[in-house]
DNA sequence: ATCTATTTATAACA
DNA sequence: TTGTTATAAATAGAT
């Protein structure tokens, strides 16, 4: 068995210091360029400041941001500065400034993007987790049980309908009602055609179901069941 | 035992909106200004870049950040911008082509972004049209069959398991894999507190199901779980 | 560009 | 405002 190496270090600590590695300082100074601004975009929105930032890297390309706008800031920064000279006439390009306020709008989009992203991602997260559960309880040999405890498996079973439930958000407590009221759940996907009603009966492992049979699974495991 | 309340509920999530109260708003400005200089100097010494940041609190006043001096910084960034007239416009050029180069790439990574939820959604359906499938099977009422009715139910949870591998496409071989890593699902939030008296047999909502162990039941059964 | 494991930055409190 | 604590975010290193 190889020892199960992590697939990275992580982040690890680094001295503020140049980096002397022309590809890494690349690198991190394309993600920290980034970050900065998007630090100074959330300064500027959370606490309504004016923020404006400028960055050379070092071939000498320029970058900026700037809330409402990086020529309004720096003028007036440059006008309330002892060195400042004579009025520099910056109040011209207004299409620069809707530019700018273009940029932040897509900004603003795109983490709003990100955020529903988020979520969607943490849904999927939870569902897995829910199905990757239940399949470790229909993984059980149920040939070798008891009547009893084929009954305690049952109980194991809700528990994977409460923790669907919670992940697939409500989903599931509609399905048991529309149940409940002697209906078939709502149109569910097709494909699997299983006729529910037959479960008094003799049923055939469904047939042409895609793969994933559970053969592939060997060794035992016992599980406590729920006492009724 | 008093509940050992935590001393502190920790840095939380926020949303970026300009903060209503002004005291806080006045604290988070200070924390977050001194944030961004401290990010803005790491940047100028880890890439050798030059950097320039001003800030102008909600009340006017003005801090600022540069290396090598603000000044120098704002200089050349307005002398590469000369802000001209109606029509004109040369020099300034390259500003606004940078601007918009990163408007562009701003909004490459929207759509991308987009799209990329497109295919998250499309996930969420499905691997909840394959939930809903497994309660159909989940909610018969197994205290009325007979040990062989049991074992025929058995055979339906196998095409429970094909349905979701099915819909979910990979979603199993995925989850298996994960739980071969000796990972517990991620934790699921139970609560919900289902009356399953409809199935015959009085049964408390999922006791501790919520979380992974399943030590809450009494009873055992065997399973087969997959062998590491 | 992506993915983790960590290091940092901070929101909520005191 | 400055310090503490528990989390949310940013990001170094590797792919």
């Amino acid at each position: 068995m190889a020892p199960p190496r992590r697939p990275s270090l992580g982040r690890q600590k680094i001295e503020i210091r140049r980096i002397e590695s022309d590809e890494a300082r690349q690198v991190c100074f394309s993600k920290r360029r980034a970050g900065l601004f998007k630090k100074a975009s959330e300064l500027s929105i959370l606490c309504s400041a004016d923020v404006a930032a400028v960055v050379f890297s070092p071939a000498g390309k320029a970058f900026s941001f700037g809330h409402p706008s990086v020529e309004s800031i720096l003028d007036r920064f440059l006008d309330s500065s002892p060195v400042a000279g004579p009025g520099l006439s910056s109040a011209g390009d207004r299409a620069v400034s809707e530019l700018n306020r273009q940029y932040g709008e897509l900004r603003a989009q795109l983490d709003a993007e990100k955020a529903r992203q988020e979520r969607a991602d943490e849904t999927i997260r939870k569902e897995r987790a829910a199905s990757s559960q239940a399949m470790v309880w229909v993984d059980a040999d149920l040939s070798a049980m008891g009547h009893d405890d084929l009954i305690a498996f049952w109980g194991a079973l809700i528990g994977v309908q409460a923790a669907v439930a919670a992940s697939a958000d409500q989903l599931l407590r509609d399905a048991l009602l529309v149940g409940r009221r002697g209906r078939q759940p709502a149109q569910l996907t097709g494909g699997a055609a299983f006729d529910v009603v037959a479960f008094g009966v003799r049923m055939q492992p469904p047939p042409g179901f895609a793969g994933v049979d559970l053969q592939g699974f060997g060794g035992q495991a016992t599980i406590l069941a729920p006492s009724f």
